[in-house]
DNA sequence: TTGCTGACTACTGTCTACAATCTACAACCG
DNA sequence: CGGTTGTAGATTGTAGACAGTAGTCAGCAA
């Protein structure tokens, strides 16, 4: 069982405000207002700031204060393009190895069915992308795995405003089990195929249903950060 | 330029000091010590460890310490796996572009030429892998970016390992001409075998290279670990 | 009226001190 | 003699306070 401190509850609490959109984007995150608010000194919540820059859900600028990270079309398109390119190599490294066990994938797959619908919107979330985080750990490349990490916080507030939009259709799971049956027989280039089509269609939607004004916020944010820089 | 303040010293002089070697795998990093040895105060120091955690160079375990990360054959092997796969990506991005500069790639070859030899070795390595970097960069996707640099760190401990030993043949600038002209010459697929064959051929002598005892410290590192978490 | 300069305010950066917890060693009991 | 438990030392976690800097607003001059 992990431990629990003050500053990992604080990444927990901010995560969660970011990525349910609580906190907007580029809002300024002044350290004094939220200690209080949190009940905790400043210390760990700079520390919990720190953590929050690697996920990239905001921005430490030195001397000037902690930022809500901006949301774009570009930066979302780029977030799929990664982590289509993370796993389709966690495919590659899978069909090299011996009898890897696809337990776990079929696993995350019933629990997505059982629990659907029954969560919160970024629990949600997490149980739907579990198909996809497994994918990523049975290559047992703890690299691969750091990397397709780092994008799960962002890839989240995308995917929860997504999911937040009236008309949202949720309902991809029969790509998964096709891909997870092109793995078990084998065939992966197929499941490289079906994969990748799976998130294009996945990142159409989001695109189609991105209001313009989150573009707009990320605009401002690179305005913002360019005058620090010079 | 950036606002430099006692984190930021911090980070950079425990990295050197930590992809030198001078701090061995597995070492503790005693709070109080440190920040005596730095002449800095605790907080900071702990922001500090935070975000050498990030890089990978480091582990933090709540209310046991921070501890050098171990290094293993497994480990460099996993890297250059990922850092393959991302430099491959940066060319496939790059060869959907329309005309792209290639300008920052040739000066990071002139930068390698005049420089090599001609600094320590962390600063070698540095500019050695600037043509990687700029690889990268040149995709412009700032979450390859992220990835990249992610690893870099701890690429950094390997490769400065194998520079220090004696009889290494860092003379893979040719290698990187070909890949280039093959860029410049919209092969693109023939870019990515060559990249593909470099890395691979790197691997292979830093592999032949490593001392058996950081695979050994790398799994001491890990029953640590293990015992902690229980 | 606009632009510049000064001071003030408020925030971040850092430090010191205290509290909580873990580890190691020693003593005691089985 | 070995295992277990308790205590002491050390080390991490957190809080609160102070110093320095950046941003803002007002006043004055052109």
């Amino acid at each position: 069982m992990d431990i629990i401190g003050v500053t990992e509850s604080a990444v927990r609490r901010i995560r969660e405000e970011i990525i349910t959109g609580r906190l907007a984007p580029t809002t300024r995150l002044h350290e004094t207002d939220i200690s209080e608010r949190f009940g905790i000194s400043r210390p760990p919540l700079r520390e919990a700031f720190r953590l929050l820059g690697n996920e990239k859900l905001v921005e430490f600028v030195p001397r000037r204060g902690t930022f809500v990270a901006g949301m774009s079309l570009e930066d979302g398109d780029q977030i799929y393009r990664v982590r289509q390119m993370l796993e389709c190599t966690a495919i590659d490294i899978l069909s090299q190895q011996d009898a890897p066990s696809f337990e776990p994938l079929r696993g995350a797959l019933t629990e997505a069915q059982e629990l659907s619908g029954k969560l919160s919107v970024i629990d949600n979330f997490y149980v739907m992308s579990r198909f996809h985080v497994r994918l990523i750990e049975t290559a047992g490349n703890c690299w691969l795995m750091s990397c397709h990490q780092n994008l799960q916080s962002c890839l989240a507030r995308y995917q929860v405003m997504y999911l937040n939009m009236p008309g949202s259709t949720p309902r991809s799971l029969d790509e998964h089990v096709t891909i997870l049956s092109c793995l078990e027989n084998g065939r992966h280039a197929e499941a490289k195929q079906h994969l990748t089509a799976h998130l294009e269609r996945t990142r159409q939607c989001l695109r189609d249903a991105m209001p313009f004004g989150s573009a707009e916020a990320g605009r401002r944010e690179n305005k913002r950060r360019e005058g620090s820089q010079g």
